[in-house]
RNA sequence: GGCCCCUUCGUCUAGCGGUUAGGACGCGGCCCUUUCACGGCUGAAACACGGGUUCGAUUCCCGUAGGGGUCACCA
């Protein structure tokens, strides 16, 4: 079968991929596609998937944001190989590959001033030509500033840089489009772009999937990973989700994360799953996949170039779908937590084979079950008040007096009986499905009637429907 | 603006020189039917534009337009 789970660098290492979310947010769609890609790569080359949190901006960093990603990818089934690494815990090593950059001729320490960078910022901005920093330090071999100095990287300004990306394809800059930017800060501490680099290198990894907001990042990367002399990992630039208006997904544009997809949504997981990969990513017609199937099929070649946008009626289709075929005693405890002390999942699990056709998300199956837990005198809403009519209620106290006779309360039983009924009034089944079922439920919407008198019981059922009965 | 990437129905996608351009969501119709769903059938709906290359371009190349990403002592 044809392949892109290697590309001819690096044959005889075992994969190892990564997935890097800073924990200043909560697991974001976008997030959380590209873990599942790197986890599925992971898993159908035989390899491991390992979690990095990238906490370096201390003040930005939560707590709760970390267990949010944790509990969402756990939500997820993307389970991670070994423990989770905290980047934060390797300052130490990335300065120390700062300073052997720096002993190899790969970096210099910069004095510049911000003020300094930003007049040559605006001068290059008067003169209309692109801003380049350009330090007076690069080539200043030992001589010394005064103060905190930055350590720059000495980008190559030759030639071009070369990705053979595996979902970008052949993608090639020109170094002198490269800058020399920071390694080090003035207080010492690792920028981002020397840390994923020494992280992943340090970790072993060698496929790293992520958003392709990143890849013009990837050749100042190839910059350091060369200039350590190190293996360069094999890139897969994934495209971003936008929201349905094309524009990038972000915080303030309706995304959300996935805890709010599983408990305001009421979004299952296995559909979520299934969402997030055929999401940029196809296989020929197939529409539905299993974890299962997903793991042995999943290629990052098959992964689209352009991005997509977020569809949320096509993920509710896809739930409805995986609702239908989910456990019945499994839907029941989700929805009974929704519904309250109320509620009670061994009748919710006999309801559910009726109400879960019904369904697209949990919250509507909540909806759809709220009948069963309603309390005399019901709530009705309009349509079904308009539905009881004098007339309405005259049949239905006479249906009243028809069922009290019925010994066998079972959906079989009461479909005989009511049909019977209505052929002898010379009613169609319509005329009497109705009222009984606003009289029962409260509402003109519900699963079969008979289902619905089977559900509710005989002493129930003819309590809601005496309740509405007259004449 | 510089650099990089992208462009098949409204949306997600299949296609990898020759197809009636396929599937899914959504939308319309029909069937099933006690309501609403589910399910089944069916209809409308796309190769951004202009040049090449070729016997032949949705497919390969070059432009144009449009979209996206990125240009920090953030990650």
């Amino acid at each position: 079968m044809a392949s892109g789970s290697d590309n001819g660098t690096q044959p005889e290492r075992p994969i190892v991929t990564r997935f890097a979310p800073s924990p200043t947010g909560f697991l974001h769609i976008g997030g959380a596609r590209t873990a599942l890609f790197n986890w599925l790569y992971a898993r159908r080359n035989g390899g491991k998937f390992l979690l990095r949190i990238e906490d370096t901006d201390r003040v930005r960093s939560t707590e709760a944001a970390i267990a949010a990603i944790l509990d969402g990818m756990h939500w997820l089934g993307l389970d991670w190989d070994g423990h989770e690494y905290y980047q934060s815990q390797f300052w130490a090593r990335h300065a120390e590959v700062a300073h052997e950059l720096l002993a190899r001729g790969h970096a210099y320490r910069c004095w510049m001033s911000q003020e300094d960078l930003a007049a040559q910022r605006e001068r290059a901005q008067a003169e209309r030509r692109p801003f380049r920093i350009e330090s007076p330090w690069r080539d200043a071999g030992k001589s010394e500033g005064e103060g905190a100095f930055v350590v720059r990287l000495k980008a190559p300004r030759e030639g071009e840089t070369v990705i053979e990306d595996l979902v970008q394809g052949r993608v090639a800059v020109q170094n002198a489009e490269l800058d020399d930017f920071i390694l080090l800060r003035s207080d010492g501490t690792p920028t981002y772009m020397l840390a994923v680099v020494v992280d992943d290198h340090d970790m072993g990894v060698t496929h790293v999937v992520r958003g392709d907001d990143h890849l013009n990042n990837a050749f100042r990367q190839l910059a350091i990973i060369k200039g350590m002399g190190w293996p360069e990992p094999i890139y897969s630039h994934v495209p971003l989700i936008h929201g349905q208006d094309g524009a990038k997904l972000s915080k303030r544009h309706g995304a959300l994360g996935v805890d709010a997809y599983r408990d305001e949504l009421g979004i299952l997981p296995e559909a979520m799953f299934n969402y997030l990969l055929r999401l940029g990513w196809g296989h020929g017609d197939q529409e539905e996949f299993t974890v299962e199937e997903a793991t042995q099929v999943f290629d990052l070649s098959g992964v689209g170039k352009a991005p997509s946008r977020f569809d949320i009626k096509k993920l509710l289709s896809l739930n409805g779908h995986y609702i239908r075929h989910a456990d019945d005693r499994r839907l029941a405890e989700i929805v009974a937590a929704k519904i309250g002390p109320q509620a009670d999942v061994a009748l919710l699990t006999e309801a559910m084979p009726v109400l879960k056709t019904r369904a697209r998300d949990m919250n509507e199956l909540a909806d759809g079950a709220g009948f069963l837990f309603k309390s005399l005198p019901l709530t009705m809403n309009e349509q079904a008040q308009a539905l009881l009519t004098d007339e309405a209620r005259a049949l239905l106290a006479r249906i009243s007096a028809s069922l009290r006779a019925e010994e066998g309360w079972t959906t079989e039983a009461l479909e005989a009986n009511l049909k019977a009924y209505a052929e002898a009034q010379g009613l169609g089944l319509g005329k009497l499905a109705q009222p009984l079922r606003a009289a029962l439920t409260g509402q003109t919407t519900s699963p079969g009637i008979f289902d619905v008198l089977a559900l509710l019981g005989k002493e129930e059922s003819l309590a809601r429907i005496d309740a509405q009965a007259a004449g």
